[in-house]
DNA sequence: GAGATGGTGTAACTTATGTTACAGCTGTTG
DNA sequence: CAACAGCTGTAACATAAGTTACACCATCTC
């Protein structure tokens, strides 16, 4: 197991139990890593790649909630770690993905004993509140085009690409919208300059 | 000090060393406890009251996230305690309220030391991302007559009453609509049975 | 009791978003 | 190559929610 990319965020015996009780686990892009209901055993810590969480309710409607990606773990992920309830959201990988998988029962005992690793998880906690409070302002204070337009340049960050591989009803899915209305609002940001619309692809002007 | 009605949450020591360095205070309902920006030195614990938490963007909109009540502490807060970052939300009373307020410092030894307050911190993470996941819900996938309706029935739940004294404004306020658009789904309400209107007043029938 | 202030009811209109329907295009599969 | 499935564009219409405007009360103040 490779710790080299995390090496500067625990402390060196820490770092060596990680090493010890951890495995390491790789996903491919698509894969459904975490879904609804399910028992959550591990800690999962991202080395590389970059996953998302979504939200969905009794009639399969779903919602884009946040991405997490190097370094980071998810905080809905570590209260069922704690208290062993079970997975209110569901998590999938963007793109390749390595893991780190944490056996559970850790949690508790290194948050006793480990200030780098108290630190890590509270930056996670903070981290992920402030993802989700993101979505709560998106969702009150902004249009949908403008949710859109930040959906586009946010995925534009995390995956390093311009050019997104998505369709619009991929789009249209993680913003709970409709196909036909994203079409729309994507013609009118292209007409504008802001990108350029091709089959499968969209690529944003920055 | 009186720490009665809280001694069951934490093991003896550390009840000690609350009433030891934790000072009460008592607000009164309206008052802000706490306010955008501000930065925090005390963990806020509930002993009596209620506390409501909300979001507001740059034009002064507002929108109520969630409670917080007997017991319970503000997770925001506790962000701000062991990163010394500042305040994303504005607490204000709603009911006269008694605090224990604890100095922020002791925020990351009592983890180290004591599972109860581990358990404790954890809990309340966990409490307030539930809510905060719950008001993502309500906003995605709910209208808004529905929301109003989730709004009035919590309402009724953690103040004890079935006759709210509140006006549509603060309402609409509340849900970050308008006046007019709540008097009007009000009205519906009151047309279907579900309560009655007063000036000044909403009687919930349950 | 005359004004002023704030709360409520309602009508008429606007706008953002969702829905339905359909046409054309691209790439895949038999 | 024919048939098909999936993606995109667009028009026409439906609906939820926001906006403006105004009337009518109740309460408080001078």
């Amino acid at each position: 197991m490779n710790l080299d990319s995390i090496k500067h965020f625990f402390e060196a015996n820490l770092l060596n139990e990680i090493a010890k009780v951890g495995t390491t686990r790789k996903v491919e892009a698509g894969d459904i890593l975490i879904d609804f209901g399910e028992q959550i055993k591990f800690i999962p810590l991202i080395l590389e790649g970059a996953i998302k969480v979504v939200r969905e309710d009794d009639n399969g409607d779903e919602l884009l909630l946040y991405h997490v990606d190097f370094g980071n773990t998810c905080a809905m992920t570590l209260n069922c770690c704690m208290e062993s309830t079970q997975s209110e959201i569901r998590a999938i990988c963007e793109a390749d993905t390595t893991l780190i998988m944490i056996p559970a029962e850790y949690m508790d005992p290194w948050l006793a004993e480990y200030k780098t690793w108290r630190v890590f998880i509270f930056e996670n906690y903070h981290n992920r509140m402030a993802e989700l409070l993101k979505a709560v302002d998106s969702l009150t204070f902004l249009n949908l085009d403008e949710r859109l337009e930040r959906y586009l340049l946010d995925k534009v960050n995390y995956l390093k690409k311009n050019t997104l591989r998505i369709t619009h009803l991929e789009v249209a899915t993680d913003l709970n919208s409709s196909r036909v209305v994203i079409s729309r609002l994507l013609k009118k940001m292209e007409r504008n300059g802001k990108l350029t619309l091709g089959r499968n692809t969209i690529q944003i002007h920055s």
